[in-house]
DNA sequence: GGCGATCGTGCTCAGATGAGCAGCCGGCCG
DNA sequence: CGGCCGGCTGCTCATCTGAGCACGATCGCC
């Protein structure tokens, strides 16, 4: 296309999407025949001038899911928009949004559904409306009697998803890590304990985040781990933590004495899952998000564009 | 529209415009009529949850011209996008750009035009393509012997319009501002001098564009005026300055000492003119740009989005 | 100079879309 | 309880749009 159809190809997009105009109209004001404008507005999409943004807070970026699901492998992927988003916590709440609206629309409705918790996971049960499901139950996958200001988050986040979903939830009563295996070992023994974890790994579905392998985690803010731990394992090569067990930018464990002192479904188990959401947004968490979804931690992936594009892209 | 209808106009939306798929597809697929979809997609237009826009250096804003046009009672006015704006630089340059398209569509074309001086117009003039026309001739509207470094850029403007368009320059050989009044009488009284003025005063159209008041002004460049000289016009309400004559925001001449010492067309005459293209963007140009239309000093203005956007909603 | 390939153009026709309209349902008042 | 009104729905029909096709001009090649 030369220059002058370039400059037609503008006039006639302005007069066709800015004036509503009728591409027989523009024909005639520009002293084209309507064939012409067609291929010129065609050309104008085609040459990328032409962008059309859907500006709202539900928005999804279908193209990228497609493009996740199929260079991806995931079962289905769930991309919010990122138009006009202005703040972090706006981005975390259409995410948790989105990941709601998914868990909604279900189909078929799980039994069961592990979930772990954690910022998001919280956010999402907050987004979940009245009612989403009837009957569905809820058990954690991993340990958090929380150690943190806010007791009760992780326990929260499951009694409410069930609750709103007309079940009821199962918690796992026991910490995340534990300071010596011995420790460890003795409370996934304990009949409680072993039920639920058994409970969790005949789960339909599951439910989780990540969390980046920095200072802001929910592990050191809980007091699971120390500031030197977490930079210890960024050494080792740890991009983040799945269901509270770090892992390298293969998905490989980090650190196997660490992990072995974690309670809770081990990654392998949650690899074998039928369904296993994970729910990962923000700019902090490109990594641990493209580890998770090389190492096939989940099935389906709700996150923002931004997160999608560097999977794809970057 | 309750929030059912707009969750189901934003998935329609995301199918129409990003899925290309047709309005009966998508009716299918969320299990609606053709005719709810078309209008879920009217009203998704229509609140706005759809943006268009056309990227492209050459685009234009129809729409806020229409509005200039209307609210602010111009005879025309060109609205260049800034969507993809990265810099000053190329905002001007797209300014200027559509100003020298402007002129090469002009009809009918002018005989004589008559131009100011300065960064916007010698960036017209390099714009403007060989050929742009046949025969117009250019007349120099102000003084402007430049003392700056880049000495005859007003020449050079005025020559490279007049030789591109097939017709020769008439160049108004007198400083833009004399230290005495008596000088600048005698200047004008010169007979050169007054037959271009003269032939300033009887040309078709006029091109121009406006100097903000402040030390980055060509005056104070060219050494015509010092920083406290401008300074001291702020304080008395200048904005800037239209073919070298200071404005506060009325359009009144702000220093008549001043004035009476800067030669060339005054103001009155250029609102008497039937068509004055007045060439003003940037940032920096907000007040001045305000004042040139409110005291209609142009009958035809090229600006950007920005500045479009402020003279009409504040 | 003749020939075929290629491109751009404007046609036919079918599918997609929007305007206008009648019917239906729920709410409200007599 | 019945009738009226307003809003929503899904229809008909006219218009708009894109795909496919045929024609003619232009260009390069023989």
């Amino acid at each position: 296309m030369d220059e002058i159809d370039e400059l037609l190809s503008i006039r006639a997009a302005e007069l066709y999407y800015e004036e509503n105009k009728t591409q027989d109209e523009i024909g005639q004001a520009l002293r084209l025949t309507r064939w012409k404008v067609g291929r010129l507005l065609a050309q104008a999409k085609q040459r990328g001038f032409i962008r059309i943004e859907i500006l709202h807070p539900r928005a999804r970026r279908l193209p990228i899911e497609r493009r996740l699901r199929d260079e991806r492998g995931l079962a289905d992927a769930i991309v919010v928009s990122t138009a006009g988003v202005t703040s972090p916590e706006e981005l975390q709440a259409r995410t948790a949004q989105a990941a709601a609206d998914y868990l909604t629309a279900l189909r078929p409705v799980p039994r069961t559904l592990g979930v772990s918790w954690g910022r998001t996971l919280f956010e999402i049960s907050q987004h979940l409306r009245q009612g989403w499901a009837t009957g569905v139950n809820v058990v954690q996958i991993n340990g958090g009697v929380s150690l943190n200001r806010r007791p009760g988050t992780a326990a929260a986040t499951a009694v409410g998803i069930a609750q709103k979903g007309g079940g009821s939830a199962t918690l796992l009563p026991s910490p995340a890590i534990l300071e010596r295996l011995e420790t460890k070992e003795a409370i996934e023994s304990d009949r409680v304990v072993a039920g639920v974890i058994e409970l969790a790994r005949s789960a339909d579905a599951y439910l989780f985040s990540a969390g980046a392998a920095d200072h802001s985690s929910v592990h050191v803010e809980s007091g699971y781990l120390s500031v030197p731990d977490v930079d210890l394992l960024v050494q080792k090569g740890a991009v983040g933590d799945v269901v509270g067990r770090y892992i390298d930018s293969d998905g490989n464990i980090v650190d196997p004495a660490l992990d072995a002192r974690t309670v809770g479904l081990t990654l392998d188990e949650l690899r074998r899952a039928q369904l296993a959401i994970a729910v990962i947004s923000g700019p902090g968490k490109l990594a641990v998000a493209d580890a998770v979804v090389r190492s096939r931690l989940c099935t389906v992936l709700v996150t923002d564009e931004a997160t999608a594009l560097h999977l794809l892209d970057g």
